[in-house]
Order: C-alpha cells, then structure tokens, then sequence
DNA sequence: AAATCAGTCAACCGCCTAGTA
DNA sequence: ATACTAGGCGGTTGACTGATT
C-alpha cells in the first residue's frame, strides 16, 4: 500500500534525477509506476507534483510579468479558483505558481483595504476630536456668558449640545434647567 | 547580534471524477 | 450497481529566507 514508510518532505538531488530519467525514458503519465521503476520511496502523487511544478522543462521562474498579471486577472474574473484552466492560458506556469501568486496579491490587497479603513477611521475620530474641541470650548464659553447673564433657557440649550457632543446621541440628556 | 515578523514557495492532504473489473 | 484505483485539482501547511525591530 502507497504512504507506508514513503519518503516525505523536500526532495533531494538524488531523486529529482532518478524522476527526470524515469520520465525522460517512459514520459509522463502512469505515476503509479513511478516509485518502483525509478527506485524512488516517494508516492505517486509527490512524483507527479514534483514533475509538473519543479523538474517539467520550460517551466518559467521569476516574477509574473504585468501582461501575465492582468490575464490572471481577467481569467480569475471568467474561472474563479480554476488555477489548472488559468495556468494553461500561462506558458511555464504552473497552478501552483499562479495559486501562490493569487493568494499574495490578496493577502497584499486585503491588508492595503484594511490599512485605508484604519486610516479613514482615524481622520474620522481626528475630525470628531477636533470639533468636539472646537465646539466645547466654544459652548462652555457660551454657557458660561449666559449663565452670567441669568438666561436660563439659552444656557440650557447649550448644555445639551455639549452633552450630545460627548454622548454622540440625541436623545433626552437629563440636563435640567440651570440655575 | 538576536529575536521577531512577514512573504514566498514547495509539498502534502483530502476530495472529486473517470475508468475498469 | 458497486468497489477499487489512478489521476487531477484546490486548499492548506510549514520550512525557509530576508527585512525589521
């Protein structure tokens, strides 16, 4: 049975050249023959995977090209998560490489959305400090001035809209009328 | 210089499908 | 119809490496 003592893990030198001869001699496909007649304690599918996504020649290393990048976006768009079907449309690459290189992006993507909310909510809060600042000194001076001059109801008024501002609610305040 | 963090990539796992006995 | 096997795929993990603190 396949996984009994089989190797795991990264491969060795040793083993990618007796794959490359196996599949140089036989070609591709027929990986459950693999293991044995290559000599290899490696199950079939690491054999396969090992083929296609590292040893396969004309497989293409480096950085995705912009032209590659936006097919990949444009084929995510038609597909989805189809990375086989959008790697075919991409010479040397393969799934793997186009599924590792989805995944940064939208990892990149999502942690620059995540920085522009932080910093939307920030200027928001600077913004509401800011003016709770501004107003509270404005209508605490207002208060004041009208509490001096014993008008109740304009000190009143304003003692609300200092309390909504530190509450950010509307609703009844509980501030009685000043005295 | 050491510790920690973040990004990259190779490899594994589990599931699905098709073919066959 | 059913069980089994092989191939294939997408999701996930973990080792490695370079950058940052």
């Amino acid at each position: 049975m396949e996984g009994l003592g089989v190797r795991k893990g990264a491969w060795s030198k040793e083993e990618d050249d007796l794959l490359k001869q196996f599949i140089e001699k036989h070609g591709e496909g027929k990986w459950h023959q693999v293991p044995l007649k290559a000599d290899l304690n490696r199950c079939r599918k690491s054999c396969r995977l090992r083929w296609l996504n590292y040893l396969k020649p004309n497989i293409k290393r480096g950085d995705f090209t912009e032209d590659e990048v936006d097919l990949i976006i444009r084929l995510h768009k038609l597909l989805g998560n189809r990375w086989s079907l959008i790697a075919g449309r991409l010479p040397g690459r393969t799934a793997n490489d186009v599924k590792n290189h989805w995944k940064t992006q939208q990892r990149k993507r999502k942690a620059s959305d995540a920085k522009k909310m932080k910093d939307k909510s920030q200027e928001k809060t600077n913004a509401t400090i800011h003016y709770c600042k501004t107003s509270t000194t404005n209508l605490h001076q207002k208060v004041e001035f009208f509490t001096e001059e014993r008008c109740k109801f304009r000190a009143y008024s304003f003692k609300r809209e200092l309390y909504h501002i530190f509450t950010n609610t509307t609703t009844n305040c509980g501030i009685r009328e000043c005295n």
